[in-house]
DNA sequence: CCACAAAATGCAATTTAATTGCGTTATAGT
DNA sequence: ACTATAACGCAATTAAATTGCATTTTGTGG
């Protein structure tokens, strides 16, 4: 089999090909930051773990403002999602490519967030058909990047019960 | 027709019996800001709006830190639902009694926060009667005082077009 | 390859929502 | 009425995130 010359001399890092599709620059920083959170797909990281992560794990040392300024650049290209947990903390992650809805339950009592997969067996399913619809109707209309995020708050079993009656 | 005397001789208020209820004093600011919730069902105020319309509304003049003690035993109890928006601020209504799955869409580019009823014309009864279903089971458990939050994230069709391409 | 405008970076200072400590006052239960 | 406990008000503090500005790096056009 004879080999084949690519189509580009230059091999694309795909990284690379990210950033500047999306209009970014291709900096030392912005391949790193963008590089780990793909790398690291379906988990989610404050700033403060992010920086201490880049620190240790790749040895990147920049500014704490650099590095927010550069995930408001990802997120605002879509490239990062970015949510505000119950600690009113900010959590960034790769954008998903493929995504489903994930119920999950805020206790007001005891601020735990626990998944509801468990709890919604049965109606799981449904669930996720319906938001799956709803994605392809918004994705039809424009919308980019799209993450989905299914939230339910009030007084978990547990501390209904321990409640004062 | 005869006067029927009272079960309760001292007629009850309701929000006294809902302070009770829920292992709360009733004190004069406890009555003001439950009423004040209660009076604005499916108004969401943050602290500061809500300490300015208290003060300007019902010329109840109470410190900050009281005002934010307060909610956090009324959410604690359920009687208040809590979230946090897209601007990182706390923002705080009467848990709804009947509720629904009111989906919206935050861009992360333009950060505008919208309804998606118009979106998803479609698919919106079939989201919401999943969502109805997986309350049902939820409040089954034991689960109390529920709201439900559909949440989608992304880049809006706007901001993807006027985008770098 | 060089120059120059635009974007990215680092550092210091600041903003804003929310929290903690503590002495005082009001409420509930006996 | 009396007492333990919860609620209140004030001052000080915390923590995430933002802004301003001087400096460096990147992309682009000659």
């Amino acid at each position: 089999m004879s080999k084949l010359k690519l189509s580009t001399p230059t091999p694309v890092d795909p990284i690379d090909a990210l950033l500047t599709a999306h209009g970014l620059r291709k900096t030392a920083t912005g391949r790193l930051v963008l590089g780990w959170f793909l790398a690291h797909p379906d988990t989610s990281y404050t700033h403060a773990q992010l920086l201490s992560a880049l620190t240790d794990d790749v040895s990147l040392d920049l500014d704490r403002v650099t590095l927010y300024r550069l995930i408001d650049r990802l997120t605002q290209v879509g490239l990062v999602l970015c949510r505000v947990d119950v600690k009113r903390v900010r959590r960034f992650q790769a954008m998903p490519t493929s995504v489903h809805a994930i119920p999950h339950f805020e206790c007001q009592s005891c601020h735990r967030d626990s998944p509801l997969a468990g709890a919604l067996k049965a109606n799981a399913n449904d669930l996720e058909r319906a938001a799956q619809n709803a994605l392809e109707s918004l994705k039809a209309l424009g919308y980019q990047g799209l993450s989905m995020d299914f939230a339910v708050r009030g007084v978990c079993a547990d501390c209904a019960n321990t409640a004062p009656e």
